[in-house]
DNA sequence: CGTATATATGAATAGTTGTTCATATGTTCA
DNA sequence: TGAACATATGAACAACTATTCATATATACG
């Protein structure tokens, strides 16, 4: 049978972007603590300026470049726009950041 | 009982600030591939600047930010120095990130 | 000792990034 | 329709970061 490619094989240099691309999504403080607030629950662009402690205008360019990465998802209701976490790995690897921060 | 935390409670600018240092060592490219090569072995500076395609120079900048943050060791034998994961969190956060790439 | 080798460091620089401000788009409601 | 509101966008700027180059430190070995 076929192995899997060991994980520690060099990284080709388009994978390896990809990888640093999504961890720079979570490398600062702002998208941190927006990321946290959608934790398990989907919040309009005010809320988020406010959980965050930045202006909504930062809030949408923060958003924006999540969204591209389809690391959350906007959904439209009126003139508010809910956003929320894509997927649960997403929110897993986040937690596993937030955890090896806490203990470990 | 106490029931734990919320993951998804407001995150104070301390710890939002730690998890994004956290995430912004593994945002760059050739820290990417660095890491990568370290999943399961030691490795000196010449092989690793190797393995990342970037100067001796470069690398040891690098290694010297995550000697810092506890998420690289060193041992030094001869002249050379041999660089190694911290722990496996380091590796297990890194593979997250890998898998979320190469598929989910 | 002196030379070669391995790694580290500091300064300089080019490129990137987060925020702000002004303005635009789109929606609701009177 | 027009005013108020929610969000998005673009340009500009300050702050940060990765790399390079030159040089320093440290070890090995003749």
């Amino acid at each position: 049978m076929k192995v899997s490619p060991r994980a520690d094989a060099a990284l080709d240099e388009r994978t390896a972007a990809q990888v640093a691309e999504l961890f720079a999504a979570f490398s600062d403080t702002s998208r941190v603590r927006l990321i946290a607030a959608l934790v398990g629950r989907e919040m309009n662009v005010g809320a988020l300026a406010e959980a965050a402690g930045i202006s909504e205008s930062a809030v949408s360019h923060h958003l924006r470049g999540l969204r591209q990465m389809r690391l959350v998802r906007a959904r439209k209701e009126g003139r508010q726009v809910y956003y929320s976490l894509d997927d649960d790995h997403v929110a897993a690897l986040f937690q596993q950041g937030l955890d090896h921060v806490r203990h470990g």
